[in-house]
DNA sequence: TCTGGGGTCCTAGGACCC
DNA sequence: TCTGGGGTCCTAGGACCC
């Protein structure tokens, strides 16, 4: 999709059309840009940038703060177009799908064809442009429906794929970014071309695995993990994680162990969500000056109760972080599921049960009356803290 | 200019096992 | 006293994607 989230933000106001639109937030705030209207990338504005950069850039853009509950429902639609064209249907992000046409001609024609029909439905069912490519291969679809933006079509014949991709940039290949690009400059690589006549072997050497996937990408081929498998093969999360960047860098205590808390609480309400149990917690420490650094500990069984959870990250959170430095970023991350409880739950059953069924309840009121109308103990900032301990679920005690 | 949040995959070293 | 080879699991960091 073109300009995703922007273009949206215009359907439900149309007066932004044709200005220089930002989503991601105010222009002053800490943050990046997520999408730029084409007006605003005249100015050199584009995502990933800081938005107080892009307000330098662009100071006259309007900056909105984006309705990522809005693109989800956008993104489901455009989902649903593509199920009219085939049944083998990949969503790779919020904006942006493979379709395998295999098979289709019958019905829908040969694929350019078949591109133009859908390029017209999605526009009359979402209002939304959309730019195609068409190719043998996920990766080269993917590079020539970046060639053809702004709403374009853009069809590589068979045979002709490493012809298209040889006068590119090396960095229009998806996964060679800025520090890739940099090594291959280093060696006189610039264009895609270039990297094609390298021998495989030499590339190996020097990158790894990492280059024997270079090569093959540099020839059109679906080469390395991003590529891997079927259209339309999904496979399982492997790793659930929620992050906050203060607006100003903290060394405050109370206000690092309870944002720890609502974060944690986040991830473990997920993993209830989605029926998994995580054996591995990861803490998520930047510091005012950017050097990050992640612990991570793994249990001896896994879990997806919220004070387990909270336990083990407060922990990691208290082993390392250097009291007194002025923090800018807290994450806690879990990984290494499993779709049952951990054996040794058994031991304490008794208690998990009971802490089970007051999260269930929790979550349920949160579903009806907002994420803030139940608050866990130790989410709260002061002494309440502390009381997680006698109270292991926050389960409300005679006094709240 | 000052750098989000949610992910995936890869590498490399160390512990531990047979 | 000197030290193989294969494997798995865990941890930390980094590149990259949208």
């Amino acid at each position: 999709m073109d300009a995703f989230f922007v273009s949206v933000e215009e359907l439900f106001d149309p007066s932004l059309k044709g200005k220089a639109v930002v989503v991601g937030g105010p222009k002053d705030a800490r943050g990046v840009v997520s999408a730029a209207s084409y007006e605003a990338r005249k100015f050199g504005v584009h995502s990933a940038m800081p938005l107080r950069t892009a307000s330098q850039l662009c100071p006259h853009a309007i900056f909105i703060e984006g309705h990522p509950d809005r693109y989800r429902d956008y993104s489901h639609k455009v989902h649903a177009v593509l199920q009219e064209f085939s049944p083998k249907v990949e969503m790779a992000s919020v904006d942006e799908a493979y379709l395998d046409l295999t098979g289709t001609e019958r019905l829908l024609g040969p694929p350019l064809k078949a591109a133009h029909t859908l390029h017209q439905r999605m526009k009359q069912r979402t209002g939304l442009n959309c730019s195609i490519g068409i190719s043998t291969s996920k990766m080269v679809a993917k590079v020539s429906s970046d060639q053809a933006k702004p709403n374009g079509i853009l069809w590589v014949q068979p045979g002709l794929e490493a012809a298209f991709l040889a006068p590119l940039d090396v960095r229009r290949l998806p996964g060679v970014g800025k520090v890739t690009e940099e090594k291959l400059q280093q060696i006189g690589i610039r264009k895609v071309g270039d990297l094609a006549r390298l021998e495989e072997d030499f590339l190996h050497r020097r990158f790894g695995k990492w280059g024997l996937a270079l090569a093959g990408k540099s020839h059109g081929a679906d080469a390395g993990s991003w590529f891997d498998g079927e259209i339309g093969s999904l496979d399982e999360p492997k790793s659930i994680s929620h992050e906050h960047t203060f607006n100003e860098d903290t060394a405050d205590a109370q206000l690092l162990e309870s944002t720890l808390a609502r974060l944690t609480e986040k991830v473990a309400r997920r993993l209830r969500e989605q029926g998994f149990y995580a054996r591995t917690v990861t803490l998520k420490l930047r510091y005012k000056d950017f050097t990050t650094l992640t612990r991570a500990h793994t249990l001896a069984r896994s879990t997806q109760l919220d004070h387990e959870l909270i336990t083990e990250s407060r922990a990691l959170f208290r082993k390392n972080w250097r009291a007194g430095e002025k923090v800018r970023l807290l994450g806690v991350g879990v990984s290494g599921f499993d779709e049952t409880e951990g054996q040794l739950a058994l031991i304490d059953g008794d208690k998990n049960e009971r802490a089970r069924k007051a999260l269930k309840a929790i979550d349920q009121i949160r579903d009806k009356f907002g994420e803030k109308s139940v608050k866990i103990a130790s989410g709260l900032a002061g002494d309440h803290a502390e009381r997680v301990h006698e109270n292991p679920v926050g389960l409300p005690g005679k006094r709240k």
